[in-house]
DNA sequence: CAACATACAAACAAGGCTGTATGTTAGTTT
DNA sequence: AAACTAACATACAGCCTTGTTTGTATGTTG
């Protein structure tokens, strides 16, 4: 029954997205080993040889998500006159698509959102809170080369303006995820990242 | 060991502040009935003659949380010439306060939050969902009497205003109560809400 | 082509937890 | 004060799960 290495990875990519489907939809707390290892077709036998346990085997399902690259980005961000506000609005309509056409995405950011962050996850989560500080300090910053640069206007600080980006991209896509996808995502969040850019620019232009 | 009502009553109460305390350390998940039961000082028995299972322990604890009486700001709205921003931005900022300063409240919405919502506690999150509903339907209705009487600025749909408004309020709470409150939601959330409304407003009057 | 490691399946052991059924005591009603 | 019932405690049955261990056939390597 010995499989070849091909064959083993095979396998364990079949497990993955088993437990993307039965995760998704029994829930994390609420479906066992062995849905998943029916599901793909396996015994636990070999999804414990794959995987340490259930949270190892969530934590992999989150690393198969591919991460968009925040040294580029940040790159992007280094020049002297960089158009903050351009690019940072161009890399949160990226993200939304993403998010909007990658199904898988989807329901692994949907599982996270819904599973019980304390207890066994607590490691996932926190690894998502570091990131998410990251996030944020990247983002206080650019804000703040925005502000030396009299691009942001008076009414904004730095750090005011990058948790409201934060708030508003968090909520669109929790709201999203959790709630049956009842909207376009993708046009309705680029509208709402437009508008909120428009009121960073400091004195909009009035264009009437 | 038959206790009197009044007795029994405060037992019930035990129980739920044990149960909020417990599913707060815990997590709903990993919790068991035995662990909130020592908890409260009771056996379980008490517990299941008190409440009939796990998730109508929850949907009790969510329960005893009073909410907003919505009826009455939608009296408030009512008025012709009614001054939306105002009353909205008012009852947001009541709604932080009773946040901050209610930590019952606090330590049950940080449960709800961090709990699976797929499963047994489905009903409890459907309920959640559908009071969202509410809310924007109402919300809505309001940018859209504003809009009616030209305060509304004209970047702005009432639903574009409402869901903004919306998810800066979900993404400003959930942060705060699933990171650990490592901010100061009453005052930050203020600002926010001062700034979004300003925003709201048609035209800044630019007061330079 | 041994010898070994790999990739699983199948069996096992153990436990924790839930829900319920039953027991018991003390209020409550008449 | 007897009869009834509310408010629990205790005991029980049983299930489902997890993690591990053992078995085994097959790649893989020297």
């Amino acid at each position: 029954m010995r499989r070849t290495k091909a064959e083993a990875k095979e396998t364990r990519q079949q497990i993955l997205l088993a437990a993307e489907k039965v995760f998704y939809e029994k829930g994390v707390a609420h479906a066992s080993m062995e849905d998943v290892a029916r599901a793909a077709g396996v015994t636990r036998g070999a999804i414990y040889w794959h995987f340490a346990n259930r949270a190892d085997l969530v934590l992999e399902l989150y690393n198969s998500l591919p991460m968009p690259q925040e040294d580029l980005i940040a790159r992007e961000l280094e020049a002297e006159n960089a158009d903050v506000f351009g690019v940072l609005e161009r890399v949160g309509r990226e993200w939304l698509e993403l998010l909007a056409t990658d199904e898988h995405r989807q329901r692994i950011l949907s599982i996270l959102l819904r599973c019980d962050t304390s207890g066994e996850f607590a490691a996932i989560s926190e690894r998502q809170n570091d990131l998410d500080d990251e996030h944020m300090q990247a983002l206080e910053a650019a804000f703040a080369k925005a502000e030396g640069q009299g691009k942001l206007d008076g009414a904004w600080t730095p750090r005011s303006a990058a948790s409201m980006l934060r708030w508003v991209i968090k909520g669109l896509c929790s709201e999203w995820l959790l709630f049956g996808r009842r909207f376009d995502i993708a046009s309705e969040g680029k509208d709402a990242l437009h508008r909120l850019f428009a009121t960073y620019a400091s004195h909009a232009p009035s264009a009437r």
